[in-house]
DNA sequence: TATACCATTCACGTTAACGTAAAGAGCAAG
DNA sequence: CTTGCTCTTTACGTTAACGTGAATGGTATA
């Protein structure tokens, strides 16, 4: 169990984001009796989706989509096959990204080995 | 030789979006006589790369530097050795984005094999 | 139980990355 | 050379993603 301010720490944000990640319903952790928030460890599994989403540059509304798309209960063929497809499409947008960081990579590494050869001389 | 709304069809984006981008300093295209933007292959290989920075989540000013610092004239040692630490620090990132980005394809994968295999019961 | 520090909810402010509208000028086709 | 489209600058508008108080209330500790 964690306060608004322990995840904010851990997270490198200040409380205000996390509330407002909840003003987008991103995430809806329990209250205390005074009112104050309460998070669990799902709730910071959660959190670090969302900001693994945002460090690929999606938008938060993007990220709604996705995190409660996976964390629907899938029950029902129909569901579950949308689910499915929709997975599919997200898979090959990551492949995508991976080829493109690979060729980043090695574009990268020409630069370098070109510089270091300018230098040696 | 491209005019604006070439270049903004070729990226699906408006003409504003490619003057902000010369706003900021991405871009630096020659002009015509009566004072229109002329746009070459490096000017195009360049907002390429824009691109590609804004679909990795980073900011237009993020990009600006990274652009910029591979392009100048790289004579003088100091300004290599800088240039060869900046580059190492990116390949670095890069390596990250790629590791993260193989265990969110691994968690997809297995998130469907598992749908799948509740589809066919 | 007092006090010091958290937390809460408004509510307005800010910045990046454009959108949009207005007023004028270039340019290709007929 | 005029018509119609595209381009130019200027300038204000918009939206996402928070920042920043202000006023108030909970809570651990001395």
């Amino acid at each position: 169990m964690y306060t608004i301010s322990d995840l904010a720490e851990q997270f490198g944000v200040t409380p205000r984001t996390i509330r407002y990640y909840e003003e987008l319903g991103l995430l809806t952790p329990s209250r205390t009796e005074g009112g104050r928030r309460i998070y669990t460890a799902s709730d910071v599994t959660r959190l670090k989706l969302v900001f693994r989403g945002k460090r690929f540059g999606f938008s938060l509304d993007e990220i709604k989509e996705m995190v409660l798309l996976f964390d629907e209960d899938r029950t029902g063929e129909k569901q579950l096959k949308v689910t499915i497809q929709y997975g599919e499409e997200k898979l090959a947008e990551v492949n995508e990204r991976i080829c493109e960081l690979v060729e980043v990579r090695e574009e990268i590494e020409r630069l370098l080995t070109e510089f270091k050869g300018r230098l040696s001389e």
